[in-house]
DNA sequence: GAATTGACGTTCT
DNA sequence: AAGAACGCCAATT
């Protein structure tokens, strides 16, 4: 019922499978709106006290933008990494193929 | 109550 | 081609 902006993110993020990453565009895309990737960001920000992997989430660059948003700099990388996703220099290599679309999959 | 910021992305110059 | 500015919506201060 709680078609917020928030909810839908949750529940995407909460549906990224294991050794895969998303973006926040593609979140955004999924409500509707591309252009509100900040707001995905902002909203994942919240979720991140929640069971919402934020560390799956970044941006369209593959960056880590928000890994000091985390408990450690390093912790991101680390569940990346954990994962299998090979992470350097705080960007994701071959993000094309970690790339998990929700528009795509999740539908 | 108003102004500013914010885990980004697109578009214009 | 590269750089700068704008747009999105909500929450925080």
């Amino acid at each position: 019922m709680e078609n917020n902006f928030f909810e839908k993110v949750y529940q995407v993020a909460r549906q990224i499978p294991h050794g895969k990453v998303t973006t926040y565009g593609a979140i955004g895309q999924y409500l509707g709106s591309p252009k509100s990737a900040r707001m995905v960001g902002w909203a994942i920000n919240k979720s991140a006290k929640k069971n919402v992997p934020a560390h799956r989430v970044v941006n369209k660059q593959g960056l880590l933008t928000g890994k000091y948003h985390f408990d450690g700099v390093t912790l991101m990388e680390q569940l990346l990494e954990n994962e299998g996703v090979v992470v350097k220099n705080n960007q994701i290599q071959e993000m094309e193929i970690y790339f998990w679309d929700p528009n795509k999959e999740l539908i």
